[in-house]
RNA sequence: GCCGGAGUGGCGGAAUGGUAGACGCGCUCGACUCAAAAUCGAGUUUCGAAAGAGGUGGAGGUUCGAGUCCUCUCUCCGGCACCA
């Protein structure tokens, strides 16, 4: 027998197959339905890591099944390609980012080749392709034009030494990762992207999605819709008001302070007459050094009181103090919030460090935010009043004191009433925030914008894009966008523009590329159209796309409010695209943590496949758990050796392949396993239709003869997830044509079943006996079984059966 | 902190509310071999000689029966808007 020699199959085959052209997709094929199966195309890191082939070998898995199945599948790839890393290159190495990432998406082409996928190239998309990025461009414009972008100044993390723009994780304690200076929020004006106008149709459409619930609650709480009141506060003694957003205007008479952002637009004004006005200053100085989410994170709260101001609570006319907090933030709701101790965890936390007032409102729905309870239970506990069910209740004219039941009316209707009783509005409020896009980075798209020479932005017109990146620019940070530097973009924007005209010098932010690149495999040479209307009407919407968890409320969110921001504009057809999304989990290193070169766990795929096939890596990472999942998997040595001694053992299995119809229980455990696998591959559950083929082999190994007929079954199932080895036994057991474009087996009903199966017997719910009966033996019959088997009769002896349970064809239950 | 997820043998995991641990790895013993590797066979949740009892992060609850459902809780992982 000739022995398993994964080098020579798996070259053998990648070139037929690309030399046939069997993975080019057509965009019609008669009598098939088309079926995109999509995954989240990768950034030319420069190297194909073990991630990257749990990312796309196994998905492969389910598009090749589908293909099989008689679909017209499209498994497209790509290069996510402007970014970061290139320019960090640029300037560390000096490395042209253009250069760099061209040589990172060749290499790592090849070794996604290596995987044996059924990637159509014809397809490829690269997001750093002026042809590309010519559409990234247009849609910008096409988003100026319908109000979907404008330009807002908003605060950024700044550091002063290196002069650039951080992201949140760059800073660590208020300072720069990188040199250690203070980093400062600074104000910067940016390109904005209106997504908040779609974030009603963005939670609202989940309803009709096929996802699991749990991306789309992660969705939910993204954009954080909720709906309150927004009511004012007078300031003792002044016109100023306080318009403070809440959800719970419930308990406005549990109102002992009020809190402003140290960014309110008020605390300038009424700053100005209290004592303690230096104190004031710098906190607010302080509050600037820290980023948002240090602002929310588990530190003792801190805040400063303005002394002397005090706002009126509108329900009962009372005073209450006035304080600025960094818990409370400026971009949410109103920045400025009414603080009720009792029934709000935050607030009740700052109330206790402070020493203010705690006043309960006490109502049979009225809910105590996560105060804990022994203050919720302990009125002694509180300073104050309390504020009982019988000091107010509601009657069609607005709130009356001391008579009536306030547990009538639902903490809602509560809400409503008070809030039309204070003059307030019901409002809905957004976590969401509007999509800043500008970077002041070289390597992205170039925002196509520039300015006359008033200073007014104009969008550049259609013929003129792709508007290029520049070349002749210095990498060095200087505080200013690299472009700022280009000679060539300020000298080609005078000569089409006009003298004194300038370019924009910021670029996009990179998710604008990945939040539309699927249209583009649909029809990736078009010059006239980003995609042509035909072929979203072929393809679209897709049917699967799958990613990594990381991406759940940022790209996966994104890509949905460009769809439907297009379709808005009339450019697509769809307001969802993605029917199914999954999202997976990540491979961790042999040790259980994240690979990374410092922990020294990193697991080269490259020597891998060198040592033991594709075929095994695969089908090793399919193996590992079921797919679909975002639980994380750690990387098993021998585990990927077993997986290989599986394959080996299927190779070997040839020897017993006989052209005969000679069968022993064959057709029953084949059967059982075509549906198993099938199933199971339906389900992402590639391991446990892994496993199912095992069982069938293990079987098989211990019969003299397997027939042919059953065996090509078996490569059948077998060869999504093994291409190369299936295609090379199929070819050996005399077939011409390639066996991935072979049917999927089909199985037969009726010889899924066993005629004899085992019925558990339990007595009071502890198995005490096993029986073996006909699959379709009657209840009563069963039962007499039970009760007069000879390892029941002494549990039950002396004994009174209180009832017996049958559950068909699994157990008895007998209740003592 | 907020949002989302996950905890089952030595390990990865399996299990429509119905025999917990399928399948694989590892390990133990045996066969083959001068020997080793490879391969094949048997065994492998814990305690116990056995009968039996315990056991799915922890504490309660619902049920004839709970890994699965409910309440509370602990730990770990992902995301938090300029990494992609």
């Amino acid at each position: 027998m000739n022995p398993y020699n994964h080098k020579d199959i798996e070259q053998k085959w990648q070139k037929d197959w690309e030399e046939k052209g069997i993975y080019k997709v057509s965009d019609e094929v008669p009598g098939k339905e088309n079926y995109m199966a999509l995954v989240e195309f990768s950034y030319p890191s420069g190297n194909l890591h073990v991630g990257h082939w749990y990312a796309f070998a196994v998905p492969d898995i389910f598009a090749r099944y589908k293909r099989m199945q008689g679909y017209n599948v499209m498994y497209p790839m790509g290069f996510d390609a402007f970014g970061l890393p290139a320019e960090n290159a640029a300037i560390k190495l000096g490395r042209d980012p253009k250069v760099w990432t061209y040589e990172h998406m060749e290499t790592m082409r090849n070794q996604l080749r290596s995987m044996g996928a059924m990637f159509d190239w014809s397809r490829e998309v690269v997001s750093c392709d002026p042809a590309y990025y010519k559409w990234t461009q247009w849609m910008f414009t096409e988003f100026l034009k319908n109000d979907l972008a404008y330009r807002a100044m908003t605060k950024v993390n700044w550091c002063p030494k290196d002069m650039t723009v951080l992201a949140n994780e760059q800073v660590h304690d208020g300072k720069c990762e990188r040199c250690g200076s203070e980093v400062v929020q600074k104000d910067q004006a940016q390109w904005m992207l209106r997504i908040t106008k779609y974030a009603d149709a963005l939670i609202d459409d989940l309803k009709e999605l096929n996802w699991p619930e749990e991306i789309k609650s992660a969705q939910k709480n993204w954009i954080g819709r909720s709906e309150g009141s927004e009511i004012e506060f007078q300031i003792k003694d002044s016109e100023a008001k306080i318009k403070v957003f809440t959800t719970r205007a419930d308990t406005l008479f549990g109102v002992t302070y009020v809190v402003l952002a140290p960014e309110h637009p008020l605390v300038e004004v009424l700053s100005l007459n209290v004592k303690n006005q230096a104190d004031i200053f710098s906190y607010i100085d302080e509050s600037k050094k820290k980023s948002e989410l240090d602002r929310q994170q588990n530190k003792e709260k801190t805040g400063v009181r303005l002394e002397g101001v005090f706002a009126i609570n509108p329900a009962n006319g009372e005073d209450v103090p006035v304080w600025i907090a960094d818990y409370v933030l400026a971009g949410y709701g109103t920045g400025a919030v009414m603080a009720v101790p009792a029934h709000d965890e935050r607030d009740f936390e700052f109330a206790r460090k402070y020493n203010l007032s705690i006043k309960r409102v006490i109502g049979g729905n009225t809910n105590h935010g996560n105060v804990p309870t022994e203050y919720r239970n302990d009125p002694s506990h509180y300073l104050k009043n309390i504020v009982t069910a019988k000091d107010f209740c509601f009657t069609e004219d607005g709130p009356l004191m001391n008579s009536g039941d306030f547990n009538n009316i639902s903490s809602q209707e509560a809400r409503t009433k008070i809030t039309e009783f204070v003059g307030g509005k019901l409002v809905k409020t957004y976590r969401l925030r509007d999509w800043g896009i500008s970077r002041q980075r070289y390597w992205g798209v170039p925002i196509p914008i520039v300015y006359d020479p008033e200073g007014n932005a104009h969008p550049i017109p259609k013929e003129h894009l792709p508007w290029l990146l520049p070349t002749d620019v210095d990498h060095t940070p200087d505080g200013t966008s690299p472009l700022a530097r280009s000679k060539e973009l300020f000298e080609r924007t005078e000569k089409i523009f006009g003298a004194g005209w300038k370019p924009e010098v910021e670029t996009m932010d990179t998710f604008v590329d990945s939040s539309w690149y699927f249209y583009r495999y649909l029809d990736p040479k078009n010059t006239e159209a980003f995609c042509d209307k035909e072929k979203m009407n072929k393809w679209l919407p897709i049917d699967l796309y799958m990613g990594g968890a990381e991406h759940t409320t940022m790209h996966v969110l994104y890509s949905r409010f460009w769809t439907k921001a297009l379709k808005d504009i009339g450019l697509v057809n769809n307001t969802e695209e993605f029917i199914i999304r999954r999202n997976r989990g990540l491979i961790l290193g042999p040790d259980g943590n994240k690979m990374s070169k410092s922990k020294g766990n990193v697991i080269d795929p490259d020597e891998i496949v060198q040592l033991l096939g594709a075929d095994t890596v695969r089908m090793y990472l399919a193996f590992m758990g079921p797919y679909g999942v975002t639980t994380n998997y750690p990387w098993d040595p021998n585990g990927v050796v077993g997986v290989r001694r599986f394959l080996e053992r299927v190779w070997r299995l040839k020897e017993k392949v006989k052209d005969v119809n000679y069968q022993t229980k064959t057709p029953v455990l084949l059967h059982k396993t075509i549906e198993k696998v099938s199933e199971d591959i339906e389900k992402f559950k590639f391991n446990t239709a892994i496993s199912g083929m095992m069982i069938l082999l293990n079987f098989w190994e211990k019969e003299e003869v397997v027939p042919i007929y059953s065996y090509k079954i078996f490569l059948q199932l077998l060869a999504p997830f093994a291409p190369h080895m299936t295609e090379q036994l199929w070819h050996e057991l005399g077939e011409s044509s390639s066996i991935h474009l072979s049917t999927w087996p089909k199985y037969d009903e009726s010889l899924t079943q066993d005629d004899e199966i085992t019925v558990v017997v339990q007595i009071n719910g502890k198995v005490r006996a096993e029986l073996l009966v006909p699959v379709d033996i009657e209840e009563a019959e069963v039962i007499k079984l039970a009760v007069t088997n000879e390892k029941i009769l002494p549990w039950i002896e002396s004994k009174e059966i209180k009832k017996t349970i049958y559950v068909k064809g699994k157990l008895v239950s007998i209740v003592l």
